[in-house]
DNA sequence: CCGAATATGAACTCATGGGTTCAACGTAAC
DNA sequence: GTTACGTTGAACCCATGAGTTCATATTCGG
């Protein structure tokens, strides 16, 4: 039934298309295009997908999905911190910071944001891929660390709002909402600032 | 020259455009409707603005400045801050908060993600009237709080960037990218962690 | 090698909407 | 009144692009 082609073409119309759409908008997005990108013709996305919209909603899940594992994998690290706890975050904020300011990450928060109005589905995407199952993992980590000792007991799910609004909230001013691509160096030191607020908030008295 | 008239047109336009822009995006707006929206024929449009493009652009920075105009006005309190820091904090925090979740702000902020990448003048619109203006206005006066012994002398543009970042950070994911209407208590709420969270940060120790 | 399923490209239909034209209509100035 | 200017509504032209059709090519299982 499915060939291993059949999967291989749904791939790439699913890739293809988020690449057209981060490009252009929804709107402005062509169907051609996206055919194109995707090294494919257009009655094949057709016979893939049962119209514009569904291509365009299922393109962005399988994007968010990517997106969300990548970011938990990058909370790894805190699972077994050194002694240097402080190290050890700034890796992870490191790490975190570099995933946000990925092109294709800020493209699939600009398209989440600019069309929610119109695919009451995206609703659903950002439930089930959104900051908050970060923000649960990232919890469940520093609820761990209060346990040990090493941060305040206090509300972990706090704590994780308040690490990732640290991290994140400075680099909507200065990434340009996306358009400047900021140097590693200065990724190192948002995180360096962010961490060390945080812990100054969040480390045991 | 330009009638009274003339102005009240032009200004129902931008205001009518602007409606129009934050319910659909640029590219689904139809100049049509707005004409409509604004209680004005088509042909008038285009008799005040030469293209779409521009009605778009414009009535963008003029909704930009407005917003900025009253996120300022909103620090206000702080100028003249009483025994109380905690309570002066609180205050601006809720006031900002109630700013950066009106509809229309969400709505600026959605159009001015999702088109930075087809109108290169929207970056200007966010360098003069962004968040960058509102941040220099706030660490102007936490700099006069460091200056009077009542927070950490240490970089006021930091500590403002980060006052807005405990802020506005869990905002995107308690409202669902601007689709739940907070109620007024929740903003309380978030409001008093971000400033203890901050005073934890930055009070002098 | 054959046959079924799928992919292809080109051409087609049709709806939408940006932008313009024009003749008729206020309306305010003098 | 008349002159000048802005407004109006309707009709119009034209480009774009979603979605379909079909005849042809390709690919894969058996």
């Amino acid at each position: 039934m499915t060939t291993g082609g059949r999967i291989d073409k749904r791939q790439a119309i699913l890739d293809g298309a988020f690449t057209v759409f981060a490009r252009e908008g929804y709107a402005q997005a062509c169907v051609q295009d996206i055919a194109r990108e995707s090294g494919v013709a257009k009655p094949t996305v057709y016979n893939h997908m049962t119209d514009k919209a569904t291509l365009f909603v299922n393109a962005l899940e399988v994007a968010a999905q990517t997106a969300l594992a990548e970011r938990i994998a990058a909370l790894e690290p805190l699972a077994a911190p050194g002694d240097d706890l402080r190290a050890t975050l700034d890796e992870v904020a490191h790490a975190l910071l570099r995933l946000h300011t990925d092109s294709r990450s800020c493209a699939l928060k600009r398209l989440l944001h600019s069309e929610i109005n119109h695919f009451p589905d995206i609703l659903e995407i950002v439930k089930e891929s959104g900051p908050d199952r970060l923000n649960n993992a990232l919890a469940d980590r520093l609820a761990r660390l209060a346990l040990a000792g090493r941060l305040r007991a206090a509300d972990p799910d706090l704590a994780a709002e308040q690490f990732m609004a640290l991290l994140l909230g400075p680099l909507e001013a200065r990434s340009r909402l996306g358009t400047r691509t900021l140097e590693d160096a200065e990724l190192r030191t948002m995180a360096a600032a962010a961490v060390d607020a945080f812990l100054r908030a969040w480390a045991t008295p």
